[in-house]
DNA sequence: GCACTCACG
DNA sequence: ACGTACGTGAGTGCC
């Protein structure tokens, strides 16, 4: 007996959605709107279509759900009364489904969504796996591995699929704990309370922390603040919530399920129900959906070529790709994946279409992989996200047929669109190829449509684009910085992202605990000094508190009231304990939620961090790191410190090792002025800060005291920022006027650099670009601005892009060349995190020394500068040892 | 979804 | 007279 699949529909929130989504001036024939049932039916069919359940059944609400309403009065009476051109569309809809043989399913009393849970457990009783669509969240409560969710979004059109993970990764509670999310946050939509100042955020923390609502209610004396105050308040309000928010699976439903098939209709029957209502192109659709069911996809091997398995989706059915390889010394082939359609309701087929010279093919399922290594082969590929693609598609085992692992890659046969747009324009806020077909083309691409998907519309779009963005980055001088930069360091990236970092939970959850205890003193503690309970958290409760309710003075202000940084905290500090307190409070508090609480709840499978490195953001041609960004891991504080010590090589025996640029933006600086006193600073092996405190105060070097030293230091990243008065004033807490005379006295001691700076701005304002010494551009619009603040801000950024641009290229040849390095020479090492001026390694013990003069050397050696590029490398057990 | 704050370089 | 140091990503509060 082949495994069962049931799509279960919650019929009354799909037509709800259906009928907001469009508009009531679709009508019958007589007048009857018909916008609901036609995105009902419209709905329906693309899910038989893309998921292809074995069986589908629709439920809908009937009567009302006394036990709920009982329980709780307020239940669902917030909702405005159901339209009565909606209400005239579910007798509509229905007579539509019995023409479809579609059963539906209403229990007196019950809900859709309780006859959804009861169904459910139907199948997962008899071993059919079950997919319930419905657009209410409280149904993620049924999620299991047997039985997932399918959600809309965006109205009708976009679906989303929740497993158990989805569920945790979009709300970090499981399945079984949704109701007692809900008995908690509440739900505004159908009235249920919750408990007040508790939203999902909250509510997820908690349950995360204590496991389930009964054991937040148990603890909730000994929570902090208004939410503890609430929890104890509305506790009973809490379990009501959560019982209201249950969906029950004992409706007294009698159904078959396994007798449930879909497309076992009567063709007439159902064209004469859809002809009624003029809905001749679903009509259209449902029957090609039906008869998908027998003849779905070509068999694997059926190809007369025995090889490549194609669909041919776009009528272009001469186009064969090993022609195309043929001719590829001229064209690019564009490839582009699929979202993933489901195949069944449990697997996810991901398709590739590959377009070239005009035609696309569609190449199916599990062939893509083989078929890429070919094109990669033979061809030149371009794609919209080449990492992204090479993720998907050269998965780290080898079957023989072909080197699925990114060593096999040749960055010359790839082009990313992306990043040649990144590298003409890298300020664009948007790289995705229907925007760069628009701008670089000259002509949108079509929206996707029934017989040309997306990935169909990327492909041709990659394929075009590719020539095109070629040749302009020909014509602006950055073709350089494309194929021996950016191109080269896609894979490099994406080994390090795959290979993850190690870290070790358990030292972040003592350190969680130890932060719980000391973070609640000290709360207790600023609630003391301010005679008044606030949230902490909440810059506006906290403001009013300061300077309204103590008096304390207001120094500055933002857009919305009062401003509470550091800054303003720390000069407060001197005079108010209360000031330090909450000093203290924000640093444990920030690195609890951001570190300690949320790392955990990112690991892989493989119990690392992979972090995505982001490769066209920055607009200095730097990377950045999200989900997570392990590029602000703590470090200045004592208790960051101990967070980076979590970071920790995975494999016993191995030690973490780090390298980094010592000063590498303003070594930069003096190689591009050729400045001599900045050359000498750095060649004479003095402590750089001290050496240009020497200069500009003019005092001995060794006698210079710390207060002048910081002082130095902070002309010194005021230079590389951009320098200005009002900005360094600000930072050392001096005048004005003192600022601007340590500015003018480090120009006197530095007279090459105030020159190379005032050529950089005047030459930016020419040609509207600032310009890295590999050739890396960034185009500053703001320089023609008339707005006096733009202006200046444009030549800040002119100054500084030279410097963190030129840092970033550097950085970035190294990585290339380390990598090369770590596996032509068969290093265990391997690459892990690149954090702007430092690399990260995880190296077996034994090959520590040669990894070090290893990294040394090429990061060293890859730039020829007037002054050595100076590296400073380190290792321990753990990242924060490695200093 | 924006404002604020703060982690890193 | 103007009004900010350069580059990021993420958590929280609040409308």
């Amino acid at each position: 007996m082949s495994t069962g699949s049931i799509a279960v529909v919650d019929g009354n929130s799909l037509i709800h959605r259906a009928f907001h989504a469009l508009p009531t001036t679709m009508t019958a024939p007589d007048g009857r709107p018909t916008n609901a049932a036609f995105g009902f039916i419209s709905m329906l069919v693309k899910l038989v279509q893309e998921l292809r359940p074995e069986g589908v059944v629709v439920a809908f609400d009937k009567g009302e759900p006394v036990f709920r309403t009982e329980a709780l009065e307020s239940y669902k009476i917030k909702r405005p009364p159901t339209a009565e051109e909606l209400k005239a569309q579910f007798p509509m809809v229905k007579r539509l489904l019995e023409a479809l043989a579609v059963p539906i399913v209403e229990v007196e009393g019950w809900e859709g969504d309780d006859v959804l849970g009861t169904i459910a457990r139907h199948a997962e009783e008899t071993g059919i796996r079950a997919l319930l669509v419905t657009g209410d969240r409280d149904a993620l409560q049924l999620v299991t591995d047997d039985v997932h969710v399918v959600s809309t979004r965006k109205g009708i059109t976009d679906i989303v699929v929740y497993d158990k993970d989805a569920v945790f990764g979009r709300y970090g509670v499981t399945p079984e704990q949704v109701p007692d999310f809900l008995g908690l946050k509440g739900d505004s939509s159908d009235n249920i309370p919750g408990v007040p100042g508790i939203g999902e955020k909250t509510a997820a923390k908690l349950i995360a922390e204590y496991g389930s609502l009964d054991e937040v209610l148990a603890h909730a004396a000994e929570i902090k603040g208004k939410v503890g105050e609430n929890l104890l308040k509305h506790a009973e309000d809490a379990r009501v919530s959560r019982m209201v928010a249950t969906i029950r699976r004992d409706v007294p439903v009698e159904i078959d399920l396994s007798a449930v098939r879909w497309g076992e209709f009567e063709p007439s029957s159902v064209a004469e129900a859809f002809g009624e209502l003029r809905f001749t192109s679903l009509l259209d659709r449902v029957l090609a959906a039906a008869g998908a069911q027998v003849s779905a996809l070509p068999e694997a091997g059926q190809a007369d070529s025995g090889t490549w398995n194609l669909v041919e989706r776009t009528g272009a059915v001469t186009a064969r790709l090993t022609e195309w390889t043929g001719t590829a010394q001229r064209s690019w082939i564009g490839v582009a994946l699929d979202d993933g359609t489901k195949e069944s309701l449990f697997a996810t087929r991901r398709d590739l279409a590959v377009a070239c010279e005009g035609d696309v093919v569609t190449v199916v399922g599990e062939e893509t992989e083989e078929v890429f290594a070919a094109l990669l082969g033979k061809g030149r590929v371009a794609a919209g996200d080449v990492k992204a693609l090479l993720h998907e598609l050269c998965q780290p085992v080898s079957d023989g047929r072909c080197d699925r692992s990114f060593d096999s890659v040749d960055p010359e046969r790839l082009f990313d669109c992306a990043l040649a747009a990144y590298l003409l324009e890298s300020n664009r806020s948007s790289y995705d190829l229907a925007s760069l077909a628009a701008d670089y083309l000259g002509v949108p691409p079509p929206e996707p449509s029934a017989d040309r998907s997306r990935a169909a519309i990327d492909a041709q779009a990659a394929a075009e684009l590719a020539p095109v963005l070629e040749d302009r980055l020909d014509e602006d001088g950055s073709h350089g910085c494309f194929s021996r930069i950016e191109m080269p360091l896609v894979p490099v990236l994406g080994r390090m992202e795959r290979k993850g970092v190690g870290v070790d939970t358990d030292v972040l959850a003592r350190l969680a605990e130890e932060t719980r205890g000391r973070l609640e003193t000290i709360r207790k503690e600023v609630f003391k000094e301010a005679g008044v309970e606030f949230n902490i958290d909440s810059p506006r409760q906290l403001g009013e508190v300061l300077f309204e309710k103590l008096g304390l003075p207001k120094t500055k202000r933002t857009k919305t009231g009062y401003s509470t940084d550091a800054s303003v905290l720390s000069t407060l500090a001197v005079s108010y304990p209360i000031a330090q307190l909450i000093m203290d409070y924000r640093e444990l508090a920030k690195l609890t939620s951001t570190y300690l609480e949320a790392l955990p709840r990112l690991l892989g499978e493989d119990g690392r961090l992979h972090t995505t490195f982001n490769q066209t953001v920055a607009a200095t041609g730097r990377l950045s790191s999200s989900n997570p960004n392990l590029q602000n891991i703590p470090v200045r504080t004592e208790l960051g410190r101990r967070i980076r010590a979590a970071f920790v090589p995975a494999v016993e025996g191995h030690l973490m090792l780090t390298a980094d640029y010592s000063q590498i933006e303003l070594r930069i600086l003096a190689h591009l002025s050729g400045d001599a006193g900045l050359i000498e600073a750095f060649t004479s092996g003095e402590d750089f800060h001290a050496a240009t405190a020497a200069r500009v105060f003019g005092v001995q070097v060794d006698e210079v005291p710390p207060q002048l030293r910081a002082r130095a230091k902070a002309v010194n990243f005021g230079i590389v920022y951009g320098q200005s008065a009002y900005g360094l004033a600000e930072t050392l807490k001096i005048g004005h006027a003192e600022a601007q005379e340590m500015i003018d006295r480090y120009y006197a001691a530095y007279p090459r650099v105030r020159e190379f700076l005032d050529e950089t701005v005047a030459e930016a304002h020419r040609a509207g670009v600032a310009t890295t010494m590999f050739g890396r551009k960034r185009r500053i619009p703001e320089l023609k601005s008339r707005n006096y603040s733009l202006r200046a801000f444009g030549e800040r950024t002119a100054m500084n892009h030279p410097m963190q641009g030129t840092a970033a290229d550097i950085m970035k040849l190294a990585m290339i060349e380390v990598d090369r390095r770590l596996r032509e020479e068969g290093f265990s090492s391997s690459l892990v995190l690149q954090v702007h001026d430092e690399l990260v390694f995880e190296s077996p013990a034994e090959e520590i020394e040669a990894l070090s003069a290893m990294a040394r050397s090429v990061m060293a050696g890859v730039a020829e500068l007037v002054v050595p590029l100076e590296i400073d490398v380190a290792s321990g057990p753990d990242w924060a040892s490695a200093k």
